[in-house]
DNA sequence: CGAGTCCTTGAGGTGAGTCAACTCGTGTGG
DNA sequence: CCACACGAGTTGACTCACCTCAAGGACTCG
């Protein structure tokens, strides 16, 4: 097996601070994977053993009630560590994740993440730095979920998807992975009807151009009007 | 001014595994202070400059909405630290912190953040736990938001600070500190009118008792059943 | 070409928000 | 000590945004 090249990691937050050397130690511990889209990484409830970072593709972070129906909490952009668990003290990981698209990541066992944090200039205050981002979003959604109506988060939804991981053409912002009607719903806690229904009226107006599990953005400014400014 | 005394933090998770000079060190550094009920402790985006241990009451956590609704984030209970942006790398509050009741806080600078985590044993661990806890929390409660029908959100909302600060007396658990309906509505997304006619059509059927900002769970098994399970 | 997803659109019902009017309790000031 | 004001809570009537139910179309893959 070839070894992984030190100009993956070098750029990245949680490492942009390390030299060659250290970099080649870290990478020499990863186990390096693909996922196809659609598999799970680790599953909700799981023993948290391994620890990751996205190289390529998006991970949808999932949570499913006990009644069945799961919500999208968050998305996962390449460069981030997820599944960072043991950062917080938890044993178990509290949720899923998801492959959203073809996927690279690199993984190590939990037992290395005391010693990354000690040893790595800058690891630990990056990856908290990470853990601040996402509590931060979180909060948003909550607001959003609590004040805004359906329209509103759907665009705020759209809007939060492109500027994470949205690619410019000269069509607009394009939405790099597959995602369905029903998966939008499933962020923004209403029916994949409405959020039909809800495209299909902006594409009239030309807010937005949309295909089977596909989304381009070509007005986001007045996207951003729709949704009350904001995030 | 006399000295604090030892045993208020000895007993806390961050400082449970220190000993009394380590402990005496930290207090000398704190300043204790009293917060009058509704007075805010410090404002979203304001800049963090201090850390804090809630000793005494109960700290209310509110996000804003630039068209001036507001929505609870959570509760903080006494015996947790809250405000501790620097934790995660962020140099100005993510929201706001307003006492719900009369309340007594330690705090520091948060210069100070880096040395505690360094020098003292468990204290980053403690730390990094509550943030965990508070993040799945708030996954919890979008998970909620998103699936679950206003009177669930607001039978869940209850059993949460029934469980956090709830007190038990023969009546069933009393929640502990003053709280309004309009209080309950913000932490639900819903309004102060519909939160009134939950409580009043549970009282009838002798789940709840409440008067004036005071609420008592007299059947909590069974306020478990309306929310679907869960917490 | 058939089966499985994914998407669209209409019709109808309803949960919970809005509007409005009133009561009750508490603290304040003349 | 009363009255008055204000904040908190209650309750009814109305309305509408969004969900549910239903049917059918379109794309993709084996």
């Amino acid at each position: 097996m070839s070894k992984l090249d030190e100009s993956l990691l070098s750029g990245l937050p949680p490492f942009s601070r390390l030299g060659r050397p250290q970099i080649r130690e870290i990478l020499d511990l990863a186990v390096p994977r693909r996922y196809d889209t659609g598999s799970a990484i680790f599953r909700e409830g799981a023993e948290a053993e391994r620890f990751y970072l996205l190289l390529d593709g998006v991970i949808r972070v999932i949570r499913t009630t006990p009644t069945g129906e799961q919500i999208i909490a968050l998305h996962i952009a390449p460069g981030q560590l997820f599944g960072i668990a043991p950062a917080l003290q938890r044993d178990t990981y509290p949720a899923t994740a998801m492959a959203a698209a073809d996927c690279v990541a690199l993984s190590w066992p939990v037992r290395l993440w005391h010693g990354f944090t000690a040893k790595y200039d800058g690891f630990a205050t990056e990856s908290y730095r990470t853990v601040g981002e996402r509590l931060g979003e979180m909060q948003t959604r909550i607001v959003e979920l609590a004040t805004k109506a359906v329209e509103q988060r759907v665009a705020a939804a759209l809007l939060r998807m492109a500027n994470q991981t949205g690619r410019k053409t000269e069509e607009g912002i394009e939405i790099t992975f597959p995602i369905t009607r029903q998966n939008i719903s499933d962020m923004t806690g209403t029916t994949l009807h409405t959020v039909s229904r809800l495209l299909s009226a902006w594409e009239k107006e030309g807010l937005v151009k949309s295909t089977r599990k596909h989304v381009v953005v070509t007005a986001p400014h007045r996207l951003m009007m729709l949704c009350g400014a904001v995030d």
